[in-house]
DNA sequence: TAAGATTGATGTTTCAATCTTT
DNA sequence: AAAGATTGAAACATCAATCTTA
C-alpha cells in the first residue's frame, strides 16, 4: 500500500521505540557497571572471563575453538584471541592443536579456571539479583522483559 | 516471614531473571553493533559524539557542563574530558571557561556540530527502526519492553 | 577539604595486515 | 581463494595522581 505524498525513506521511528533503544543502553550500561563492580570489589577479574571460563566448563572435557567462543559470546576474533592469550598466562585455560583441522585450536578450561569460575558465581548471582531480580519483583516482569529482548535477537 | 532451613545467604536469581539479565547484555550487544555499523559505512563518526552533539543541542545556547554530560551519558570524567577534546579537535563544540565558577567551563555546539548531528539523525533513526522498530511491531510491545527496562534504572 | 577537570601510565579494543592450513 | 587464528599500530578506556578554584 503506497499513499500520494507519504515519505518514501523509511519511517521514523515511534516515540516508544526510541525510549525502549535508549532505555535498553542505559540499562545495560547501568545494570553491568554494577556486576563489574561487585567482582572488582571482591577481588575478581572481569566478567568476561567468566562468560569464558564457563562455556568451556559447559562445553565439556573437549573445550571448544576460538571461533565457538567468538560467535556465542558475541566477540571479535583478535579479541578472544588476546583474550584467550590473558587467561592461559593465567593459568586458567589451555590451548593445543586442534588434531582434525591443523589451523585451529581447542581450548580447555583447566582446574584452576572451574575453581575460579566457582568462586566468581556467587558474587555474579548475587550481583544480578540485587540489580535484575529485586527491580523486576512481583507478577511475571522477568519472563515480560526477556521475551521481549528476545525479539530483538530475532534473524530477518 | 521466615522458613527453618531455608537458605540465608541471597537467594539464587529465578531462571528468568539470570535470561532477562543475559539478554539484556547480547540484545544490547547486538543492536548497538549494527547502528555503529550503519554509522560507520554511511562514513559517519561513532553513536558517542551523537549523543555529545544533540544533549548540547538540547541544552540550548549557554551549552552544558562536562560533569553535566558525566551525569547525562554516563560516561566517567576522563572519558568525557578526552571525547571532548576530539570534538573540539574537530571543530564540533567549543569550550570556554564559566563566569560563575572558573573551575568549570561552559561547552557549546558549533555549527558545523549541529550540521554533522543533523546528518546522522537519519542514518541513526533508519537503524533503529530497522533493528528495534521492525522486530517489535504489532500490540505496544516498544512501551512493554521500555517500561520494563526503565523498572531496571530505579534507584534502590 | 572537596568539586571540576586534566594528564600520565597502563590496559584493552579495533582495524588492517599477515600467516597457516583447508 | 577462503577459514581459523595471530600480530602491529592506532584509537580508546581506565586508574591513579595532579592541578586549580570554591
Amino acid at each position: 500500500m503506497h499513499m500520494a505524498g507519504m515519505a518514501t525513506m523509511p519511517d521514523d521511528p515511534a516515540p516508544d521505540v526510541i525510549r525502549a533503544w535508549t532505555l535498553l543502553v542505559r540499562a545495560k550500561t547501568r545494570v553491568l557497571g554494577a556486576v563489574e563492580e561487585a567482582l572488582r570489589q571482591a577481588g575478581l577479574p572481569p566478567l568476561a572471563w567468566y562468560d569464558v571460563l564457563l562455556e568451556l566448563r559447559r562445553a565439556g572435557h573437549c573445550g571448544l575453538r576460538p571461533y565457538e567462543l567468538e560467535r556465542r559470546l558475541l566477540l571479535a576474533q583478535p579479541n578472544v584471541s588476546r583474550l584467550l592469550a590473558r587467561l592461559e598466562a593465567a593459568g586458567l585455560v589451555a590451548r593445543h592443536v586442534c588434531p582434525e583441522d591443523r589451523r585451529g585450536q581447542m581450548v580447555v578450561v583447566t582446574a584452576a579456571g572451574r575453581d575460579l569460575q566457582e568462586r566468581m558465581w556467587p558474587v555474579y548471582r548475587a550481583a544480578i539479583e540485587q540489580h535484575v531480580g529485586r527491580k523486576l519483583e512481583s507478577d511475571r516482569a522477568a519472563t515480560v522483559l526477556a521475551d521481549h529482548l528476545e525479539r530483538l535477537l530475532a534473524d530477518p
